[in-house]
DNA sequence: TTGAAAGCGCTAACAG
DNA sequence: CTGTTAGCGCTTTCAA
């Protein structure tokens, strides 16, 4: 029951600790038969390496500090899931640190971190600006790779979804659905989910419309002023409505059917992000799907690069992946054959079970 | 920049490695000149000390393991959150493990977590059975404390929500709202949050209605179930749907609008847990709300309890949480005047923002 | 291919 | 109150 130690293996298949550690390492090369004697010992002897030991010699700890703003922002515990896993893939273990928005508290968590000698540092930085200093300086330290969110240029290696395709699927989508007086509900800021697929929106809509690029709301990512959003673009009365995010759709969404409008009949709308409410609302939320799993899989990827070393001098890596456009029917009127009665098939909705 | 050690700081202080240790960690006094010239001799070289060899020496890493069945699980990103601060707020760390659901994944990940000598554990159990063995060994071997759902009688500390207090609440609002013909949209299987919300609604159901306990739909937590309950139980014309989750009340709510039902007027629904998207929903979902700040709070206490020792031989706690009923537009009727054109105030729902 | 030995940085006896 | 000393369990030279 107690601990087994290497010098337990040793003793009971009949060799040093060195040779033992070089079996379990496979650092070295070893003879075969030993080698299967300090297996066979190990394993009946319950054998577990003490990892603070291996840590404190080897100064890796096998341990990857995972910094976010706010696990309860809906579109990151699938990210989490995808990262966690990628991770433990890796034979590493994930430190967790919700910093609650908090750019002074994150930089805390991440010196904890530091402190705590993790071999690298998966950061979504909670402020763009703010979030500077001490990214930088984790970086300087440990390898580094920022996620979803910028924060500043080329002060880590980043993987992020590209805003402009995304925003590109959703306009395109909505030109050959025959929209043309199309409105985009935005926010404000400079943060890069902002900024990028504001400017997007703005690029991509003059084809459709020379007057769309100007119509424009902004506020922040949140159902509240989604709601708040429709009033201020209601007048123009739009057959379109460009949502930055899905919480902001929600809330469009929300406030029109308050209005009696008809949701895709009069008005299409459109999130982005695909987060699980956007499947499970009625009617289902066209969006732009995240490419999650890809997105954890780069992070790991390039972590796992700076980690293997040689790459010290190399230069940072942006990397931006392609999303996929999810259409539900917030933006495709159904076809007239099963208008009623028929559940309406959730477009490959996520199946979310919970107690 | 290179790493500053105990010996550093102990030469530039002018006085023992000892002496600088006992300062550092306050656990002996040392004079107050000394603790003073240590500490500034600390703050100058920018010293951290080094957990890895702490861990190694005290056999404590000041690191907790926090296993999950799926983050992803509407319900548990708000839970994760106030684990984390609360744990933090008592300077330990949080390795999270995310076993997606399956007991074996689940018995590795805790293997790897006492391997890396965690302090303390804290699982949401993936499964009633089949998760007990690999707890109760851990159980063993660190402090562990078991939340929201069960996993066999007395085989650790547990903290959860009382499911019974949780389902009365529901079924006297529905009984004071005039409401009789009642049905249960439940889950099967023996899970703590299944079996106690389905006892519960029978226990109390009977005196609505002495037909009401008979009423009943199992299926599991999911919104798929949801909407297809609605097509077991609705030929009996309840005038309320007392669901065991929230996903099934969304599921439910789906498939009233979709038949024209109107909610509250001709049935209610209730939920459980209060997930986000019940405040998000249209219209918003009367739940019971889970203490997730006190079942967090409760759960770091009793580590915090058997971590400082001298509780070894004392009993197995089993903590449960009174919840909260949160009243919203799907169990009551609007008030006339504000029938039409008003925002519904979404009562008390947490701002969601995202990006 | 293997073993002996030297620590990694820190804490905890044990003296003084 | 403070210093000396002995390791925690492991990896990694250096010799054999």
């Amino acid at each position: 029951m107690a601990d087994v130690t290497l010098r337990d293996v040793a003793r009971v298949s009949g060799c040093s600790v060195a040779t033992v550690s070089r079996v379990l390492a496979g650092t070295r090369p070893v003879g075969a038969e030993t080698a299967r004697r300090v297996r066979e010992a190990a394993e009946t002897l319950g054998y577990r390496p003490n990892h603070a030991a291996r840590a404190l010699r080897s100064r890796s700890t096998g341990t990857v500090g995972l910094v976010l703003p706010q696990i309860t922002n809906p579109f990151y515990p699938a990210l989490v899931r995808e990262l966690t896993h990628a991770l433990h893939a890796g034979g590493r273990a994930v430190l967790l640190a919700d910093c609650d928005d908090d750019p002074v508290a994150e930089a805390e968590y991440i010196a904890d971190l530091l402190g705590r000698q993790v071999d690298a540092l998966l950061v979504i930085p909670a402020h763009e600006e703010r979030s500077r200093d001490a990214v930088t300086a984790a970086a300087a330290r440990v390898p580094l790779v920022l996620m979803d969110r910028g924060c500043g240029p080329a002060v880590a290696d980043s993987v992020a979804v590209d805003n402009t395709a995304g925003m590109a699927l959703v306009l395109d989508h909505l030109a050959a659905a025959g929209r043309r007086r199309v409105c985009f509900l935005g926010a404000t800021g400079t943060a890069s989910a902002a900024a990028e697929r504001r400017a997007a929106y703005a690029a991509g809509a003059a084809a459709l419309d020379p007057g769309a690029p100007d119509q424009v709301a902004l506020g922040d990512f949140s159902v509240e002023w989604g709601r708040a959003a429709v009033d201020e673009v209601w007048a123009a009365r739009p057959d379109a409505l460009v949502c930055a995010n899905d919480l902001i759709a929600i809330g469009a969404l929300q406030r029109l059917q308050q209005l009696g409008v008809d949701v895709p009949g009069e008005v299409a709308v459109t999130g982005f992000d695909d987060i699980p409410m956007a499947a499970l609302s009625a009617p289902g939320i066209t969006t732009v799907r995240q490419p999650v799993t890809e997105l954890a899989a780069e992070a790991a990827r390039l972590l796992g690069r700076r980690l293997a070393g040689g790459e010290e001098g190399s230069p940072r890596q942006a990397i931006r992946l392609t999303p996929e456009l999810v259409v539900r029917e917030s933006s495709v009127a159904r076809p007239a054959g099963t208008a009623g009665g028929t559940v309406p098939a959730p477009g490959g909705a996520a199946s979310l079970l919970a107690d």
